[in-house]
DNA sequence: TTGTATGCGTTATCAA
DNA sequence: TTGATAACGCATACAA
């Protein structure tokens, strides 16, 4: 029944010997077309393998039904979590979903944007690169008020909402944990400090020690990419130190994962001799052993909230307007990775 | 600068005192046009902050400039390393990427084919879901001969070209390789046999078998949705049989990591008493203790492959409508959860 | 090499 | 409640 020629409006008016107009608010489902020619333009409508013509609707209307993502990576757990709750949240609502990736890039990122731009999505959600340290880019969206939402990996700025967890929170009671678990001496693995998430954890355990009046050391703050690979390496360096760690919290649970397998393959006892705590409760936590203290916090919740948020806003929602953050719930999931007190009690 | 207005060609022709079509040509880089000419029209554009609109060039010249991908789940690591790879080609050929998850519901993934459809996307990548038997779903995209790709979870056709891995081969070797052990009672734990890749491992299962003269036993085959929950569910039935098997083949890694901690708990010597082999080559089968045997195959790769595929289709690469399948490589690695034999050596 | 004119399929503004 | 008609911004056949 296919045929090559696309049915338009025009052709279902003809049909029915009424106008396109009539067609057409039918279609859209206008309350003003009688009742009785609606159902009869919507039957032929599907009877003849009609479908809209987004591009001519588009045009007119000047809108585009779409919205932007751009994130570091698709390929961690964290962000494919968020981008299923995205699209979940997009596709509920009729949107379309764009989606690019900077690859931790800021050249890539900027392009992204442009990109994004010129394909007039409606909103905007961006999780900033490792290297971003402005949001300059982003002023095609900011100066024609288009809604803009940053999650995660944010930077503060006057015109639009973040959504983040409460980073410095999460680590600080991360690194309390460990040091009621008697650690005194707590390396921090971490990465680029241009990045909120990572300066809000570093900030989380100097206050941490702060409190616990632990004498922050400088050298026992690590860099790294945060690959289980970078774990391994971060191993070995730390086998050969004179006064190694008695705790380590890493940035994320790969990077704790991998070092912590290798010191434990090296023969240092963990929990016992050096405890650990990673973030962000990837499915890896719950499989090492032993299972890894982390802080758990949703992606797909995360990108539900980020989805939902962006949405009220495309469709003028004021009481948001003033929305400055959204924080989101994380959570301390202690596991017998860092449990060095109770460990003599089994 | 930046105004409300949206400059169009129409102000770029004013300004310049030329007509709207050398303009249009300019913008398209038409090489019929004068290179002074050309300059001037595009510097002015830019300084005018002029952006196409591509509602109307698609809806002038009918072509969308944009891919479409149809995943049955997007946070798995596989998955979003296919898309990680799909959205690094569109990106490089200039093709907008739409995405939608099926969540594994046919119904779901019947509508996402008519969003796509709708949405006249100029090619669609599609990952089946579990349940999905036949294709009729995407007949409008056959019909109207627009370029339709099914990767790793497929249905053989003859409109298209799928692209996948020899599944039957991976798993025939890893189950060889668990008998060269010594397995003798192998479990294999897989999900709907409805689904190509599930169903074509447990071949390659029963052809290892059938090869090495071991009957093939029916309630040796389990059947599960392969998460790591499912694992340990598997795991406490396990315990409870009588005659527990000597080895297990899960068709994915979560599900054998989840399997292989209960039963380990439980003082069951891993290899062993079982010797484990997953399929995927998640991160989380280096993190396991003891290591995971299990098929290595790149979703990137796979990702890549598929859109590069579907890419020369849509340009009309005319020796590439012949190709039926094209099969990705896949790789054996044996880790230390399966070497039953070399343990004792050690 | 450039310009004129027309149509792509809708939606929106009138008027009926 | 419906109809006639003018945009929306661009690409292209044809003419110059």
């Amino acid at each position: 029944m296919e045929n090559d020629k696309e049915i338009t409006i025009w052709d279902i008016a003809k049909k029915l010997n009424i106008s396109i107009a009539t067609v057409s608010r039918a279609l859209k489902n206008d309350p003003v077309v009688h009742k009785k020619t609606k159902k009869k333009i919507i039957d032929t409508a599907e009877q003849m393998g009609y479908r809209t013509n987004n591009f001519a609707s588009n045009l007119r209307s000047k809108k585009s039904n779409t919205i932007g993502i751009i994130v570091p990576r698709l390929n961690s757990f964290f962000m494919s979590s968020v981008i299923s709750g995205v699209e979940s949240i997009a596709n509920a609502e009729g949107y379309n979903l764009i989606i690019s990736q900077s690859s931790e890039s800021l050249v890539q990122e900027k392009e992204s944007v442009v990109t994004m731009f010129n394909n007039r999505v409606e909103g905007l959600l961006a999780s900033l690169t490792i290297e971003t340290e402005n949001i300059d880019h982003f002023n095609s969206f900011i100066n024609k008020k288009i809604p803009l939402i940053f999650f995660d990996r944010v930077i503060e700025h006057k015109k639009g909402t973040n959504i983040v967890i409460d980073n410095k929170k999460a680590a600080f009671e991360i690194t309390e944990h460990l040091i009621n678990e008697g650690c005194k001496r707590i390396m921090h693995i971490t990465t680029s400090l241009k990045c909120n998430v990572y300066s809000d954890r570093l900030q989380g355990y100097k206050q941490a020690l702060e409190k616990h009046k632990i004498e922050f050391t400088e050298s026992l703050v690590k860099h790294s990419d945060l690959t289980i690979e970078a774990g391994e390496q971060l191993a070995t360096e730390i086998l050969k130190t004179k006064k190694m760690p008695d705790g380590i919290f890493a940035s994320n649970d790969s990077c704790a994962a991998g070092c912590l397998l290798a010191l434990k393959k090296a023969g240092i006892k963990i929990p016992g001799t050096i405890a650990f705590a990673g973030f962000n409760n990837d499915p890896l936590s719950r499989v090492i052993e032993p299972n890894l203290t982390t802080v758990n916090y949703s992606g797909f919740d995360m990108g539900v909230t980020s989805a939902r948020t962006l949405i009220a806003h495309i469709k003028g929602d004021t009481t948001l307007s003033s929305t400055n953050s959204i924080i989101l719930r994380s959570e301390l999931i202690i596991r017998e990775s860092s449990l060095k007190q109770q460990k003599s009690k089994k």
